[in-house]
DNA sequence: ATTCATCTACGAATTATTTCGTAGCAAACA
DNA sequence: TGTTTGCTACGAAATAATTCGTAGATGAAT
């Protein structure tokens, strides 16, 4: 799969959102947190409908995109690379930083705990 | 901080795996994992100096160059960049992620349980 | 029908990153 | 001493990512 560049990402994140956006509605969710011209948004999503990281439609005067991925598939090929990079691969060295350095609420740490007993089963 | 590049972040590895080296000796080592020249090596490390990435010892006629910061910390920059673009922040949906999906020995699913754990006592 | 708003397509400038060739210097060597 | 070796510095090409201006088409509004 194609890894997605930081401003590809802030559209999925519009799309897998909001679901399917008119290149007009993207720029304005987008507008809202930073600067970017409207021609700007729409390269962006004309290259990644190229790259198939979109889908669109063409019936209407104003094209349709869907986003061609899944959050969690984009999250693993980004997280393999980011671990592989940062970590040299070591998953446990990254959890621990994330889980010493960044708030998570009880509830969340409670989620974690469940998914580290279901680990545990799997292994014996 | 500057955020190292992944061609940066390569040549740091080297650095905090194995203390002070030279262009050469790092570039020695990065020869071992992929193709790339001496003098590619070289300029990384000459731009890596400029931006304050690396300190170098002029004295003898190869440098010696040393990291100018610490592996957790340049992870902690990386991290919190990587949390913000690709999960929008939330840390546990990154943990959970990363255990569902990447092996991690008995021993550090234990040391990840013992963290939780004193995460707890903190929050009570 | 003319004007206006809005859309797509596309070229190109800009910026960041990676790569390497060449020049010049100095130590080691024959 | 002259040649070879190995180093730094630097320019610049190659590649990738981001940005935006302009042109042309189409539909809506007057």
């Amino acid at each position: 799969m194609m890894r997605p560049t930081d401003s590809e990402l802030e559209i999925l994140h519009v799309l897998w959102q909001h679901g399917p956006r008119t290149v007009r509605q993207v720029n304005d969710e987008l507008s809202q947190q930073r600067d970017i011209g409207y021609t700007t948004t729409l390269k962006l999503m004309q290259i990644m409908h190229e790259k198939g990281l979109l889908t669109r439609s063409e019936e209407a005067k104003s094209h349709v995109y869907t986003a061609a991925l899944g959050e969690q598939e984009a999250q693993h090929t980004l997280i393999d690379r980011f671990l592989e990079t940062t970590f040299r691969g070591s998953a446990s060295q990254l959890v621990m930083q994330v889980l010493g350095r960044h708030k998570a609420s009880a509830d969340e740490l409670d989620e974690i705990k469940r998914l580290l007993n279901n680990l545990d089963h799997d292994a014996h």
